[in-house]
Formats: C-alpha cells, sequence, structure tokens
DNA sequence: GGAATAGTGTCTATTAGACAGTATAGA
DNA sequence: TCTATACTGTCTAATAGACACTATTCC
C-alpha cells in the first residue's frame, strides 16, 4: 500500500494519525552455541522468562530497536538481526493492541557478558519445558529452525567461531546447531571447499596437528 | 516484549498509547500463472503501478487486512497470504511513518475476474522494467521466490490446478513458476509418489490419453 | 500407416555415507 | 612404543539426468 489513498474504502482526505495505530514491539530470539549447546539469552519479565524487547521507537528501524534491546539488556553490540515474522493475534498481549516483530540474532558465547541476575542462556532443549510468555516458545523455535537453515550449507556465516579454526570445532559447531551427531566425511567434503586453508596447523593438541582454516569471504556472505 | 515494561528505557507507568505508534500496512503480491507465464496482480496507485494494498484496522489481523485488500481490490477470496518481511525504511512512505508488511498469496488464473481498468495481471519478467512504487520490486522478488521454493518439492500446494489434471499440466505449472524448462524423466520420479492415481485416463487429447492425478492429502499441507 | 504424446527401462555421472588404511603428534 | 587424532583413498548405494524404446490414441 502507498500514496493515494490511506484505505480504499475511507475517505482519502483524512491524516494517517486520524485512524488508530498499533503499538509495534520486537522481540529477539538471542541463540549461542555455549558447551556444545545451542541456547537461548532470556531475560526474566514479571513471573516468567521472556525473550528481550522493546517498543520501536519514532524514526527507529526495526533493526535498531532490536539492537537497542540487546544493548540495554544484555550488554552485546554489533550484530546481525534477522527478520522472523510478524505476530498479530488480537489478543496476544494483554495491554491492548500490539504487534511484535519477531526476530533471530546469534552471539559467540565468548562476547556474552551478561548481567546473570537480568540475563542468562538456556539450552533450547530446556527452555522448551519453561513457561514462557505468550508466543515467545514459538518465536524460539522459528529462530532454531533459521538458523540451522542458514548453517546447513555454509561453514559459519554468523560467524561464531574465532578465527583460525580446525575442521572439528567447525564440526563440533555445526553439530550443536543441528542437534545431532554429523558424518566426518562428508562434512569434510562439503565445508573444506568453502574454507581458506591458512597453511599453519594446530599446537598442543593430542594427535596429528590439524589444518587452520579461516572463512573465505563468500558473495553469499 | 511482553508485559510488565513498555520499554525498559521508559517509565513503566505509561499508558501504551501515549507513545507514538507508527501506521501499519499491507502489500500483497498477488501471483497467478496465465498463459504459461509467472505473473503478478497490479492496481494502479497514482501514476504509478503499484501492488494492492490497505492499512491495518483495529482489532484485524494482518491476514484479514490482506484478504480485506484482495477482495477489494481484485474481488477475489479464500485465499492464503503469507508473511514475507516487514518494509521499515524511515523514509519509504512520504505520508509519515509506515510500516508495511509485505506478504505473498496465489490464485487460479481462472478465479480472477479483474475489473481491467483497475487491476491486471502482468508477467513477472514484464513487471521488472515497470516504475513501480517504494519496494514494490523487491516484494515481487521475494513472493517469486517463496513460491518456488513452495514448489520445488511438492506438487501443487496452492492449489493452481484443477483436479483431476495429467503430470504434464503439473510440469507446464512447475516449468511456468521455475521460469526454466524441467527434464521429464526426473520431474516424474520425483511427482509421481506425491500424487494420488485416479485410474482414470484423459480423453480427447492428442497422442495417448494421459492419467488423471489429484493431490495426495500432505501431512505438509 | 504416420504423427504425437504417454509411459517404461537402462545406462552413466555424481554424491553421500561407510570404512579402512596411513600420517604425525604427545605421552 | 602406544594412543589419539588428522588425513586420504576406495567401495557402495542412491539419485538425477540422458536416452532409447514401447504403448496408445487421433488423423
Amino acid at each position: 500500500m502507498q500514496p493515494k489513498h490511506p484505505a480504499n474504502s475511507e475517505a482519502p482526505s483524512r491524516a494517517l494519525t486520524d485512524y488508530p495505530r498499533p503499538s509495534v514491539a520486537v522481540d529477539t530470539a538471542l541463540l549461542t552455541v555455549a558447551d556444545r549447546a545451542l541456547s537461548v539469552v532470556l531475560v526474566q519479565s514479571g513471573d516468567r522468562p521472556a525473550l528481550p524487547g522493546t517498543f520501536l521507537h519514532e524514526g527507529e528501524t526495526l533493526r535498531d530497536a532490536v539492537l537497542r534491546s540487546l544493548r540495554v539488556k544484555c550488554g552485546i553490540s554489533g550484530l546481525e538481526p534477522r527478520q522472523l515474522r510478524v505476530f498479530d493475534a488480537p489478543g496476544r498481549d494483554t495491554r491492548g493492541w500490539v504487534l511484535s516483530v519477531a526476530h533471530l540474532d546469534v552471539v559467540p558465547a565468548r562476547d556474552l557478558t551478561l548481567d546473570a541476575s537480568l540475563a542468562h542462556p538456556t539450552a533450547v532443549g530446556s527452555a522448551r519445558t519453561l513457561p514462557l510468555m505468550y508466543d515467545h516458545a514459538e518465536i524460539i523455535e522459528l529462530a532454531v529452525d533459521a538458523l540451522r537453515a542458514e548453517y546447513a550449507d555454509r561453514p559459519d556465516p554468523r560467524p561464531l567461531l574465532p578465527e583460525p579454526f580446525t575442521l572439528r570445532e567447525l564440526q563440533t559447531l555445526h553439530e550443536a546447531i543441528a542437534g545431532e551427531r554429523l558424518p566426518r566425511d562428508a562434512f569434510r567434503r562439503r565445508m573444506e571447499p568453502l574454507l581458506t586453508d591458512t597453511g599453519e596447523l594446530s599446537r598442543g593438541t593430542r594427535g596429528k596437528p590439524a589444518r587452520l582454516f579461516r572463512r573465505t569471504p563468500d558473495p553469499r556472505r
């Protein structure tokens, strides 16, 4: 919908602000991999755990609102939020007419320095058993599926691993995200052509030193 | 974001309506297959072609707003809109602070009875050369990609074909959506197990009569 | 019978998974 | 030397595409 009539069924001369407008919020499933487990950062909202979120301010993009909420509630910045979908069920928020734009974002566990009394990562398996606010359980499921799709055929698009890394470290990351073991041979064959070999080897490890790789600057990112 | 504080950084006691709120619109890429070409329905908005859209009314879901706009502008109903994403660039609408939730919907060409002076289907290839409103060109690209993904591994999820249909009719549909020829053998092998054979044959056609199929009630829809 | 379309069987190149063997470090 | 890990090569089953052959209708 654009210029001309604000809505076909109504008088075109009325100003935009004459019509009722919803409040618009953003809620973010902030995912991380901690201790080989895919986890989501939860904050406390009233009596229940919830995803971090905030209301959209005037003149602000959704992306900026997400970054602001994560900065304020989790003390992190420099991320790359991705829209999932809008939740719009009429009665979903008891305070009134509120739309929520669900987002996914990802942060390396080492960058997470949370005030543990406010926010803490929870393994997504455990999160499923918690009494989360409203549609937040569904948002987490959407976020996990979206992250799995992003990692399905790319080494580390977000990126989560510090460079350089070995193929085993990359596979361990993928297994945490996928929630299952992956075949070693097929994983090598798919990922190695997508990485840049540094020529260096890991040192101080148990067996044969592993080759160290970097992410290849990727057209698809 | 939910109950408790409207936004962490502001006084929790103020009412939702004390904060500025955006107008929320829906815009829909209504796709169809006409004359073996994937097409999008365009309406005239001021001096340019545009996608049909409207503003969201109070107490209305996004889905209902999409259905209302398509009923009013294109005279069709009974569809299944799917959210693509929210467009929120601050200056995208000259009338003020307007978010638009882009949608995809699909309609069989035979159900399209448009007032040609108001709305008409345009092949997506041609639509790319038109000076569309705002972000509507991008919405069409998103919609086409989404539709291709829906049809990539399913016979006719939307559904577009009248039953019963032959494998060739199904393949012609898929080729229109994919925008390219598909290999006959591989197409058969993938699709036939996903269809229900009616046991009937086509009649009055040129060569050997073809078997007629129906869609199999599908767990994935 | 000829043309056109539907349907079937076979060959091959590619791929994923399984598995075994070799290489190289620390203990 | 032993063990753990990294790396490489080969085999096999599944799959997609190519292609050829047969089947059945209308003209």
